[in-house]
DNA sequence: TTATAAATGAGACTGAGTCTCAATATCATA
DNA sequence: TATGATATTGAGACTCAGTCTCATTTATAA
């Protein structure tokens, strides 16, 4: 199988031969498909645009790749509160919290400063691990508003 | 039917008045088995409870009861990121917020004023409507560190 | 009392996600 | 290159929260 020179490739790479694990023909046609995408992004898009693609691979084994590379911090798991997850990519992008519209869906990432500041304190203060957090503010749009 | 003398009785009643709807045997369970309650609950655990007590209300009767109890603002709906919903009372509590740990489930209230204002800049920074918001914070907790 | 409308319960259904297991693919090494 | 041990896959069964349907029951207003 041929090797992938990207950085995600060789975090990826790393991972599986740290796992004893192989670098498959899906888990090559998940990853290419994740790390060309650099957007949010749902399962069953993955698995869709797969199949349009012609590139047949089993829900299972897609939820499956996902868990391989959360573990290796390419991308990250959310809940948006849509009743299903949401993943994004981590590599490369500044640390960010999101809001979602509780109407509509909307998703808006945003960073701050000031926010993060007293999200620490917060953490702190209730013996929660300071490092390691992801907030997420429901609200309604403005579209949504009327 | 007898009336219900409390606070949280006569709201109940009015919107149910207003709906043209009527304030039935099951309703009636189920109100004053949450309203007697002041905790965090799930719909699992309304259910059970009530069997246990021999008072036989459908699954379907529950979530549409606890939807008119939300209408009315008794109690909230709340997405705490275990794959289903909490809900917890509002009549009579000040607003908080809510830090759970991703490992264990474990969930801690808080009040942080300081927040509550970043969180109401950050709103109005991207248009959404800022009175109405809820935040929920992932971490780990002091135990599930180890 | 009766017509009209609302309410209920049982269970079918949905959708995300997990699990199982037989068949298949991969890898290190002989 | 062949082999055996191990990992991987896909299909579909399964789970679980939540929703929906619809026949039957109950409440309300006149």
């Amino acid at each position: 199988m041929k090797k992938n020179k990207t950085k995600e490739g060789e975090i990826f790479l790393q991972l599986l031969k740290n796992r004893g694990l192989s670098f498959t023909r899906q888990r090559k046609i998940i990853f290419e498909h994740i790390i060309k995408n650099h957007d949010h992004f749902e399962v069953k898009h993955i698995i869709e645009a797969l199949q349009k693609r012609k590139l047949r691979v089993s829900r299972a084994t897609v939820y499956r790749t996902l868990a391989h590379l959360e573990d290796c911090r390419l991308i990250r798991k959310m809940d948006l509160g849509h009743g299903h997850s949401h993943f994004e990519h981590i590599l490369g992008y500044k640390h960010h919290e999101h809001l979602c519209c509780e109407k509509c869906g909307k998703i808006v990432e945003f960073g701050d400063s000031i926010l993060e500041k007293r999200i620490k304190k917060i953490l702190e203060l209730n013996l929660f691990n300071k490092t390691n957090h992801n907030v997420r503010i429901l609200g309604i749009c403005k579209n949504c508003q009327k």
